[in-house]
RNA sequence: GGGCGCGUAGCUCAGCGGGAGAGCACUACGUUGACAUCGUAGGGGUCGCUGGUUCAAUCCCAGCCGCGCCCACCA
């Protein structure tokens, strides 16, 4: 027999090992079944379980589920991602407590120290996954620092080099300072500050009483300046264009050129141009050829080029020691304040520079275009919809990738150097010296490129790559496309449009056929939760606290497209409730013997009552499937919850409860089949968003064959006959009972008294309904006895209305006159504003001209019922009065 | 500057051309043989504002106000 009380903690753990041990989550268990395919979103090693995962691999793992279900062969493949930058400083800040950095171990050192790190704290997040219930196939787990990942990354690599879409290129980067490394232009995020804005005033070289002036928020900079430009048309600066000023501090001439890029608009009109520290600088720089200083050195602090004074300044120091020595010189114009966005390293916090150096780039626009065309061709289709523009906007606008960085930790690239600089780019060491040994006419020694991929170069490769590319595996001819990815829009730009263009180029497919994109999850307040701010809420305490199941289903219920997930306790705590609602319903079952009966065909029920039941299962199962067909999480899990609780928990057990008790040996059995059998579906429906309580209940509810709900097919609801007189009949008695239930509640008749109830003027229809289900509305209406009366209402009686039939409580003596009073003139109130906005309708002729039948006829039949209604409770006040 | 989205009950949010909904919170009553992590009933909303389209607008269109996010730029 179950517990009174559902205990999360209890039972998880046991039916997740009773999954994997039954090879429940492994893919190619069914080889006759159409494949389905989901890669996950593979966390960072260092990674511990957030709200954003939890949500993520939730919305997965019903996809997942599901699909088993419904007869699919699933794989949903798992992994972690070796996430360079963010392991390398967890491994750095290690060693920092130790005294140590990288530099005194030495590389390979520290790279072993870091796969030592991974193999004793990297990955706790697998763990915390399965606790949440992802059902992943764990034995495919794939790391991307693997060996068979590592040579699909020096594949794809030296694919693209050879075809010319990864070069090696003197450009600018945004250069982080603290890590010392590069960074793509998607690691940089801007933030909106307060500074100053500097004029400066450059002395012309012919006259050196005369100035040119130039703003700047970085005076610094002016070390590096080698032009200003002026707009060709500005006529301020029609005579000095093509002359030189001096540069300050510096003292060297430098040229005023006429370039486009100069908004007269803007500042002076006239502005300073430092090709080596400034991106659009730089494109002026290029079209003039102009000299490229680099004034700073890695750390951000000046160089030797700056005069000797200023060396080795950081950039803030010399900042003020440039402007201290333009003072000085009275070659300020103006300082005003100034707002402005300055660029963030997204990892380490710190203003990155924009820095002149050489490093590899993927062509990203080349890669681009198939990626755009398979959007639009509909091969691949981003759920919802509003997305696929924020794709194509950027996909059109994509600039060059920088792919090389200057850390340690990931896959060094395969690229190799000749003493004279030349580049062999081969997938083995061996591949290169071979080639070197060709291309020098002798063997000659050659220098590995020392810097390391961008992370999300191996991610690109993720679908392929887990498969087992660039093998010809069977995984891969089987599982490739993969059918949906499920993500954030977070990383629409860093993961997806770079799977989009590698899936493509090296697949000649797309990776997926569906992206659904869902929302980040914020706290209750629509913050969004970080550490700083203190409002994260961890989901492994609400796992703990309230069982997976209520954040799962929490997370599921909330997950409406296009919204973002508020997060809080009260709502897990709300579907905790839920959890117990259901054990319970369960627990009524078990205590009466409702079980499924194997076999069992509910279209052979008789009793309208469960006839009716099957019906809004039927429903239900319809709403529910279609639900998740369009993703429509939110939808599948709340119409399930409104199933659950008001259908079966709040209306169909109190029907059973007198059929149980009282029914004849026919009716209590089929009941007993009956709720056995819903009870059941219930359970399939369910288990996708809570598989643990689902899972526990079908095993108690009858003695199994150690048979899993995770391996019971999905139900059709088409399968299900409907009988519509017997939905019509029974949502009718519900009706009443309500009806009689809220005028009692009025009347304040104590909730358990046993009260007389008579229906005046009902037709046949209902007196074959009330002779049908007298027990049910005794039972739930808590009534003494029903009674069809012709007769005026006896004196003193609380009147009501229920579709046409008038309701009485024949109460004389006990009646609160005054509220009975207050409560008919209230519904009066209601009526009549109801019958004169329907009256004003119905006389519209522009309405019935151009309204649909249907729609007239149903506003026809509102108003029939109002006024009927009306007449009855105008009767039922004025008898009220004779008293 | 470009793009996307959001303003509906006290709170969090569904709905999106024809009767304003849910959960939580709130009020009253209730130990009815599954469940007080519960039951029954109830109160509470000019659906941001202004126009337009329509027989009909919370829903479609336009403008405005307020809020959020993304991209680009910022001398």
């Amino acid at each position: 027999m179950l517990e009174t009380t559902y205990k999360p903690a209890e039972i998880e753990d046991k039916w997740y090992q009773a999954w994997e041990r039954a090879g429940a989550f492994a893919c190619g268990r069914h080889p006759e079944r159409a494949p389905y395919t989901i890669v996950i979103p593979p966390p960072n090693v260092t990674g511990s379980l957030h709200m954003g995962h939890a949500l993520n691999n939730t919305l997965q793992d019903i996809l997942v589920r599901h699909a088993r279900m419904s007869g699919h062969d699933v794989l949903w493949q798992p992994g972690t991602d070796h996430a360079g930058i963010a392991t390398q400083m967890v491994v750095e800040r290690q060693l920092d407590g130790e005294g140590l950095s990288r530099h005194d171990l030495g590389r390979a050192a520290f790279i072993e120290r870091i796969w030592a790190w991974k193999a004793q704290s990297g990955g706790a997040i697998i763990g915390q996954l399965r606790r949440l219930g992802a059902s992943c196939d764990w034995s495919r787990s794939r790391f991307t620092m693997d060996d068979g990942l590592s040579a699909a990354v020096r594949r794809v690599f030296v694919t693209l080099y050879r075809q010319g879409l990864i070069y090696r290129d003197k450009r600018l980067v945004n250069w982080d300072p603290l890590l010392h490394t590069a960074i793509s232009d998607l690691e940089v995020e801007q933030r909106e500050e307060h500074g100053k804005l500097w004029t400066f005033r450059y002395p012309l070289e012919d006259e050196p009483g005369r100035f040119v002036c130039v703003a700047t928020t970085r005076p610094e900079t002016m070390l590096g300046d080698t032009a200003v430009a002026v707009h060709p048309e500005d006529q301020r600066y029609a005579d000095v264009a093509g002359k030189n000023c001096i540069l300050p501090i510096m003292g060297r001439p430098i040229p005023i050129v006429a370039d486009v890029h100069a908004d007269p608009e803007k500042g002076t009109g006239a502005v300073k141009i430092t090709p080596a520290h400034d991106f659009n600088d730089f494109e002026v720089g290029r079209r003039h050829g102009l000299a490229m200083i680099n004034v700073l050195d890695a750390r951000a602090c000046l160089n030797d080029e700056a005069p000797e004074r200023f060396r080795g300044l950081d950039r803030y120091e010399a900042r003020d020691a440039v402007v201290a020595e333009m003072q000085a010189l009275g070659l300020v114009e103006k300082i005003e304040e100034h707002t402005l966005a300055l660029p963030y390293g997204d990892r380490s916090g710190v203003v990155v520079e924009p820095w002149l150096m050489d490093q590899w780039f993927v062509d990203a626009k080349a890669l681009a275009g198939p990626a755009i065309a398979a959007v639009e061709a509909g091969r691949t289709r981003f759920v919802p919809e509003q997305w696929t523009r924020t794709y194509y906007e950027w996909m059109r606008n994509i600039q060059p990738w920088c792919i090389s960085r200057q850390i340690w930790w990931g896959h060094q690239i395969p690229a190799w150097y000749g003493p004279d600089g030349r580049i062999f780019v081969a997938e083995t060491q061996a591949e290169a010296e071979a080639a070197a040994a060709e291309a020098y006419g002798e063997p000659v020694a050659l220098g590995r490129d020392a810097d390391v991929l961008d992370t999300w170069f191996s991610s690109a490769l993720w679908p392929l790559s887990t498969l087992g590319w660039p093998e010809e595996t069977p995984e891969l001819r089987r599982y490739y496309p993969t059918d949906v990815l499920v993500t954030g829009f977070d990383i629409i730009f860093f993961w997806v449009a770079r799977m989009m263009m590698m899936g493509l180029h090296f697949m000649g497919e797309a990776p997926f056929h569906t992206v659904y994109i869902h929302a980040l999850v914020r706290d209750e307040k629509g913050q969004k939760m970080s550490k700083s701010k203190g409002n994260v809420i961890d989901p492994l305490e609400l796992i703990d606290r309230y069982g997976a199941d209520a954040l799962r289903f929490t997370l599921t219920a909330l997950a409406v497209q296009g919204r973002d997930v508020k997060m809080s306790e009260g709502r897990v705590e709300g579907y905790r409730n839920f959890c117990t609602k259901l054990w319970n319903a369960a627990r009524f079952c078990q205590m009466n013997g409702a079980a499924p009966v194997p076999g069992f065909d509910p279209a052979t029920a008789t009793e309208p009552v469960n006839r009716w039941l099957v019906g809004k299962l039927a429903a239900a199962t319809a709403e529910a499937s279609e639900a998740l067909a369009a993703y429509r999480f939110n939808d599948y899990a709340n119409g399930l919850y409104q199933f659950v609780w008001a259908t079966f928990c709040d209306w169909y057990l109190e029907f059973a409860k007198p059929l149980l008790l009282e029914g004849d040996h026919a009716v209590q059995a089929e009941t007993r089949a009956v709720a056995g059998w819903t009870l059941d579906r219930i359970l399939i429906l369910l288990h996708p968003v809570m598989p643990f309580v689902t899972e526990e209940l079908h095993a108690a509810m009858a003695e199994r064959d150690g048979g899993l709900l995770v391996d019971r097919p999905w139900p059709e609801a088409a399968a299900l006959a409907r009988d519509a007189e017997a939905e019509a009949e029974l949502d009718w008695v519900i009706r009443l009972i309500s009806t009689v239930r809220t005028m009692r509640a009025d009347a304040n008749v104590p909730p358990g008294a046993r009260i007389p109830l008579m229906l005046r003027a009902a037709g046949d229809g209902v007196a074959a309904r009330v002779a049908g289900h007298r027990r049910l509305i005794e039972s739930l209406a808590r009534i003494e006895a029903v009674e069809l009366i012709e007769a005026e209402a006896p004196k003193g009686s609380v009147q009501g209305v229920c579709d046409g039939t008038t309701v009485i409580l024949p109460l004389a003596g006990v009646i609160d006159v005054a509220a009975e009073r207050a409560r008919l003139d209230k519904e009066l109130a209601r009526l009549s504003v109801e019958i004169a906005r329907l009256h004003k309708k119905l006389e519209n002729p522009g309405f019935l001209a151009k309204a649909p039948a249907e729609v007239v006829a149903t506003e026809r039949d509102r108003l029939e019922a109002a006024a009927l209604a009306q007449a009855k409770l105008t009767e039922a006040a004025q008898r009220l009065a004779e008293l």
